[in-house]
DNA sequence: CTGAATCCAAATGGATACTG
DNA sequence: CAGTATCCATTTGGATTCAG
């Protein structure tokens, strides 16, 4: 096909990228971990194996339905191994896998850097606010 | 009230307990932490300041809506500045503070991990779905 | 106990068009 | 250029119910 114009190609060029930037590997596991709960589920497994309903309660505020899905999706990728016991009732535990202890180090060191730096987000709001504020009056009156 | 049941009870507390999650400061900020776009931001940021235009093209399948929206957000919270230049056209630049610098640094390490582990991932995922697969044929069959 | 399935309200977010 | 405003499709995710 030569019988594209500019305008074709820019467009063809543009979807091209956009679809490699979403298939990107690397965004492909970051939007993954940048899931709400993600984070949540991680953390609490790092103290040690957990049965579903203490994440479930641990976490407190997660609907089974995002439990779940949350756990399938870690164990998918990886990161928590998922073990069952044949009991009666069924008992199910996860765990992190060495995989998923290198990744839960970092997300506790942003966790970390939150309860840190929390102080200096909140000034920072505050401040934000006030000036939002002094602006918006200032518009009135003008 | 002294009149309520211990149904009662049991929900209200655990309308407190929930609201006290929402409220939290770590989850908070880890919730905005977590946000699809902050990492990309961010991560275009890291090298130097950087125009709103640019930053759009950089980060490329963001629209100019959520674009405005993350900055805004972080430079509410004191991750990054904004600074206009009353030219014509008017110039906006945006950089990270010192404070988005060192968040900065734990999100290229999340970053740094998704690249280096994605091998890892993928066979996981690889080897769960063709378990899974196998699950489904069985009980096909059965 | 551990989920799976369904329903549905609400939030997300992209496309588009417009303004200063 | 740097946004703002609006519309609307999709997604998210909670509540509920049921099953193994």
């Amino acid at each position: 096909m030569a019988t594209m114009t500019a305008a074709q190609r820019r467009e063809q060029a543009r979807s091209d990228y956009d679809a490699f930037l979403r298939d990107c590997p690397t965004n492909q596991l970051l939007g993954r971990l940048s899931d709400k709960w993600v984070g949540l589920v991680v953390a609490a497994l790092v103290p040690g194996p957990m049965r579903y309903s203490d994440i479930g309660r641990r976490i407190a505020g997660v609907s089974p339905k995002m439990l779940t899905q949350t756990l399938r999706a870690l164990e998918r990728d990886g990161i928590v191994s998922r073990t069952v016991t044949p009991s009666v009732p069924v008992r199910v535990d996860y765990e992190l896998t060495p995989l998923g202890r290198s990744l839960a180090g970092l997300l506790t060191a942003v966790k970390n850097w939150a309860e840190t730096h929390f102080d200096d987000v909140r000034a920072a709001r505050e401040r934000y606010d006030e000036e939002t504020a002094e602006n918006t009056d200032a518009a009135d009156v003008a």
